[in-house]
DNA sequence: GACTAAATTTCGGTA
DNA sequence: TACCGAAGTTTAGTC
């Protein structure tokens, strides 16, 4: 890892053009080659980047850019794709290079898995009554987060999202059309369980029969505890 | 902007809850109090961070920390959520801190905008005759990309995606049976247009009677200049 | 390897 | 300000 604090500016060709005008930024060089370029706000994303596998090669100056005060230039161009990133640099302020060895990486609890485990135990919330079939009932078009059946035994298919969004409604109805077209599940009702449910989703959701749950996190997550106590 | 190369590890709740082993690592802290804990690898994604608006305080260390070996620890909290980030830093190999000034920021030339100008423009590679109505047209559930008429006079909306997937489908098939509805406008085709159609995009779109079409970007944009050259 | 769905997404535009 | 869609998305998982 090398990172170099300089005066720069950067252009690059590729999916699309871009440039950075003359500025004082962070340029952080990995070492598969790769390249981001900081300035001092935004969030986690680069102004512009170059992702690998990519390699980046010093340029030699031309007479105008030199004239223009531009003491180094590097072109980092990517190995499968057009994609070339050009830095040019007027003052280099701070150059310095790490051995940060390989990362052990991210250990992560996440959120919707968990979501799904939490009513699978708590179908119960989906409405009186309801038992659970499976989770992860596989179909041709690939898996419905849960099968249940409701207290009458008709199927119920459960689609979970931590933020609900149209684009979740229209792949629980893919998913309700398929499987109302199995005779031994048909028919087969919709539920959209999320943490929250957006009311465009909401809308689409209610307009096609599928009905809304709002789950909650943390109350679903202290019923757990609550079981696993005794 | 503060730059610190450390030995450390990273604790992070809020959302989810996630944890980085001991390693060496770059952390880079922005001056609106974020931070980004970056490794040797992956791409522009840091392995851990903290966005604004948030800010950092040092935690005043317990002995079983300083047993263990910390030396100094961070807490970055966010100012709206309860998101929290703790830095457990046992060895800094490298701390600078560097002002670097507002950036002006990034001036792209965008794709998607310039395909649709473009596609507008060159209309005729929809079909022969055809004619445009207006870009942007509107609908209750947003804008569709491009209205069109046939040679004989029928509407035609185009979905216009620069990588076209089944997402995009979707869009452009709740498009279609919106606009159908309306006796002005039926009967509407649709066309999915894009740079590159997926194979289950194409399947999925001519399934539903929406015809693909494949724009070759750097050709339409050849026509522009010669267009604009007379 | 190709493709799909999720993301602690972030970012920009619009109502 | 909230909501929605795009992103040079990236990333993880499945087929």
């Amino acid at each position: 890892m090398r990172i170099v604090v300089a005066d720069c500016s950067v252009d690059y060709a590729g999916r699309l053009s871009a440039h950075l005008p003359r500025a004082k930024r962070v340029l952080m060089l990995k070492n598969d080659g790769s390249i981001l370029v900081h300035s001092d706000g935004g969030s986690y994303k680069p102004l512009n980047w170059m992702s690998p596998p990519c390699a980046l090669a010093p340029v030699e100056l031309s007479e105008e850019q030199a004239e223009a005060g531009i003491v180094e230039a590097w072109e980092v161009t990517h190995k499968k794709t057009a994609d070339k990133l050009v830095v040019s640099l007027f003052e280099i302020i701070h150059d310095s290079s790490h051995d940060l060895g390989v990362d052990p990486g991210l250990i992560k609890d996440g959120v919707e898995a968990h979501l799904q485990e939490l009513l699978a135990e708590q179908i119960e919330l989906v409405g009186e009554g309801h038992t659970l079939v499976r989770r992860e009932y596989m179909t041709a078009i690939g898996p419905v987060d849960i099968l249940a059946r409701d207290a009458s035994g008709a199927s119920v298919a459960i689609e979970i999202k931590r933020r609900g969004g149209i684009d979740g409604v229209e792949q629980l109805t893919r998913y309700l059309e398929l499987m109302n077209r199995d005779p031994k599940l048909a028919p087969v009702r919709g539920v959209f369980a999320a943490q929250e449910i957006k009311p465009q989703a909401r809308t689409l959701a209610e307009d096609r029969g599928i009905r809304c749950l709002v789950l909650d996190y943390d109350a679903m997550r202290g019923m757990e505890d609550q079981n696993t106590l005794f």
